[in-house]
RNA sequence: GCGCCCGUAGCUCAGCUGGAUAGAGCGACUGACUACGAAUCAGUAGGCCGGAGGUUCGAAUCCUUCCGGGCGCACCA
């Protein structure tokens, strides 16, 4: 079998040291140490990898960690791969790659990593089917997209799944919106939606006179975004009476959808499908993809729920409270929750209300249940949204005979934001509580924050901004109040942007070429913007800094590939035939050595440590890793480009050499930009 | 009141399970296009890492506490 990862040499020569360590202090030393602390350094004058151990043992050894360091660098000899180990500082050894042999290995890797046999499940996006995509949602569908590329570069088989809250009070709202607020009957609503969906603009606008509903967006889910805000209104508005008989009319309303089999319920399908239908088309156009859309409607009509209470039951997870506030329903313990012998839970989760309904949380075990095929109940599946290469299902009460097999997963990532981490967490105590603790350890809530919009920002859109909250770093958005950057707006923004860029360079280009090659800026733009940074950090969205191209974005990447390419194309070669000509090369070491070749040398080791990189990402759940390491390769290309010139030079095996650190860089930038989801340009 | 997150350069953010002189981008100021395209590069200025204690050979990182900000704590979803 082949090694899973030839090309990266930091991830091999870190273990193999830790593991040369150990090896050493047991026999000579006699001493068994857990963790080697094995790290990189600061600075390349302290060598490519240091251990700080002899800082560790000083205590136990009662000796100066200096002297330590001595004694177990006299000792270490020599290890395949390494140039020397040396005591620098207080107490480090620092280690020296041996940077031919580093080289060579780089070059002929290839990266690819065996299939891990780990089945995973990733859900994400998951919008609420009664309006259009806003930026907050472009978050969660690029860090849940991002992550599922990641896992499967790692070589996990990987099912991506997009929840559908089709029956929920939201979608509840923008139904009595349309019934109520804009009084259209479901045959208007019908020929409404069969407008949109035709494609034909005029049509809409036709019918939008007729029917007396102004403006007239562009696409349906832009209609519902304006909608779902007039009800919000209407809801608050008019007389203590009316607000009553509203608010009874939108939970009358929500029972309808959720029993279904009306028309009401009708009406929610018919435009939550079709709102779904906008979102997918949204995210495609981010190159977003999904394997399977379960919806809330089969998860309460095939009694997901049924089967779950009664596991729950069994398992003593849920019990009837008899006593105190929550009298009369079956509840479960919080996580962390410590109650007194005998004493009544008064903090318990309300699972079942004491008129017998489910809560949301409690859909949601029935939901996670299934996710680890653990329920003993499936969906039935039919397609809903052919992509080029493979088609989405989404759930059925009655699918199709033939279909694929989703759920059963062995690990979950759900991208849900940070302010849904309690009700998770009670997701996962429910698993635990089950006995189900393997798939309560694997059981990932990939949490981020919201995107907000900078006052600033809110202010240039148009929105009323109270005065207390201009002095706010961040305002949050609401699509109750209709109050956001819309993702299409946006990216139709970010394309006109680099549109206009790629007019004044590319002039001998045509018009479809062109427009091509903006999208595929705005969208590395984009992309690259939500995932440069962490996943606990506030997004304060302003579109200055979006629309920037320049610096720490995806343009400053894509930019570094085109530059590569252009060398290898005034050259007339190709980088592949540059890294087969390295191989050929006898010398390598002094092309590697001295002050001038540092920054070629940073450059072949940082695209050495790709599968470093990715593990961390993955075991972090931290796509900003990956991001961040795709700049510096990209900022070190770039230092590398302007102090050598490559396609000047006259000697033939310094030219060749450059030629392959380009290659390299190339192949790298590709690939971890593919990684991100972000397409690397032929021109720009 | 309880829980979670955040506070690092003028601004926006990195800083991995504690480790060597605290980094990047933007902005400001200087410079570099008859070069493989300047969506680039080089340089300068700019920091009691919110405050105070503690643990440690060593703290931006761990613990305690205080201050300042955000978000959760429903028989809503």
């Amino acid at each position: 079998m082949t090694p899973a990862r030839p090309c990266d040499v930091y991830l091999e020569m870190k273990k193999r040291l830790e593991a040369h360590l150990r090896d050493v202090l047991k026999a000579r030393f006699d001493l068994e140490v857990e963790a080697i602390p094995v790290e990189i350094p600061p600075d390349l004058q302290f060598g490519e990898l240091a251990t700080p151990i002899a800082f560790e043992l000083a205590r136990k050894l009662r000796k100066a960690p200096k002297m330590i360091a001595q004694e177990i660098v006299a000792v270490l000899g020599g290890l395949e791969g390494f140039a020397g180990f040396e005591v620098a500082g207080a107490g480090y050894i620092n280690a020296r790659l041996d940077r031919s042999a580093a080289v060579r290995t780089i070059a002929s890797g290839e990266g690819q990593a065996a299939a891990s046999g780990l089945h995973s499940l990733v859900e994400h996006t998951s919008i609420n089917p009664n309006k259009a995509a806003h930026i907050g949602h472009l978050r969660n569908a690029i860090l849940g997209d991002t992550f599922v590329r990641l896992l499967r570069a790692s070589g996990q088989k990987v099912d991506v799944q997009n929840y559908i809250d089709n029956t929920g009070v939201q979608v509840a709202d923008v139904v009595v919106g349309f019934l109520h607020v804009e009084k259209l009957t479901l045959t208007q609503i019908q020929n409404l939606v069969g407008a949109y969906n035709s494609g034909r603009r005029s049509d809409a606008e036709k019918l939008g006179a007729e029917y007396r509903i102004s403006p007239v967006p562009r696409t349906f889910d832009y209609l519902c975004w304006d909608v779902y805000a007039r009800v919000s209104q209407w809801y608050a508005s008019g007389t203590e009476e009316e607000q009553k008989q509203r608010k009874d009319l939108r939970y009358a309303t929500l029972h309808e959808i959720e029993h279904g089999g009306n028309e009401t319920a009708h009406v929610a399908e018919l435009i939550s499908t079709a709102v779904l239908r906008r979102h997918l088309e949204t995210m495609l156009r981010l190159g977003i993809e999904y394997d399977f859309l379960p919806r809330e409607s089969e998860i309460l009509h095939l009694r997901f729920w049924e089967a779950a209470f009664g596991l729950l039951k069994e398992s003593g997870v849920l019990y009837f409270e008899n006593e105190g506030k929550n009298k009369g329903c079956w509840v479960m313990t919080r996580p962390g929750a410590e109650v007194a012998e005998g004493a009544v839970d008064e903090d318990a989760k309300v699972i079942v209300r004491s008129n017998g309904t489910v809560t949301y949380v409690g859909k949601d075990i029935a939901y996670h249940l299934w996710k680890f095929g653990l329920l003993g109940r499936d969906f039935g599946y039919k397609p809903f949204f052919a992509y080029p290469s493979h088609e989405c299902w989404i759930s059925a009460e009655q699918g199709e005979t033939e279909h694929p097999h989703f759920g059963g997963a062995q690990a979950i990532y759900n991208v849900i934001d940070s302010r849904q981490s309690d009700p998770q967490a009670n997701v996962i105590q429910a698993l635990r509580g089950m006995g189900h603790t393997e798939q309560a350890d694997r059981y990932t809530h990939f949490s981020y924050e919201m995107v907000a919009l900078t006052p600033r920002c809110a202010i240039d859109l148009g929105y009323d901004v109270a005065e207390e909250d201009r002095s706010r770093p961040y305002i949050e958005v609401s699509g109750r109040k209709g109050f956001g950057v819309k993702a299409d707006d946006l990216i139709d923004k970010l394309i006109a942007a680099t549109r206009a860029e790629v007019d004044a360079r590319q002039t001998s280009r045509d018009e479809a070429e062109r427009q091509r090659i903006a999208a595929q800026i705005a969208i590395g733009a984009l992309r690259y913007f939500m995932l440069k940074y962490t996943r606990n950090s506030v997004i304060a969205f302003d579109f200055k800094d979006a629309l920037s191209f320049e610096g720490e974005t995806g343009p400053y990447i894509q930019y570094a590939v085109v530059r590569i390419r252009n060398i290898f194309r005034k050259g007339g070669t190709t980088a592949e035939a540059a890294l087969a000509e390295l191989a050929g090369l006898t010398e390598l070491a002094e092309s590697l050595a001295g002050a001038e070749n540092e920054d070629i040398w940073a450059l072949w080791l940082r695209a050495g440590r790709r599968s470093l990189v990715l593990e961390q990402s993955i075991a972090t759940s931290e796509p900003a890793y990956l991001a961040k390491h795709a700049f510096q390769l990209a900022q070190e290309f770039n230092n590398f480009y302007h102090k050598h010139h490559i396609l000047t030079e006259e000697d033939p095996a310094r030219k060749t050499f450059l030629l392959a650190t380009a290659a390299v860089a190339l192949r790298e930038l590709v690939t971890v930009l593919g990684w991100l989801g972000i397409e690397s340009p032929e021109a720009m």
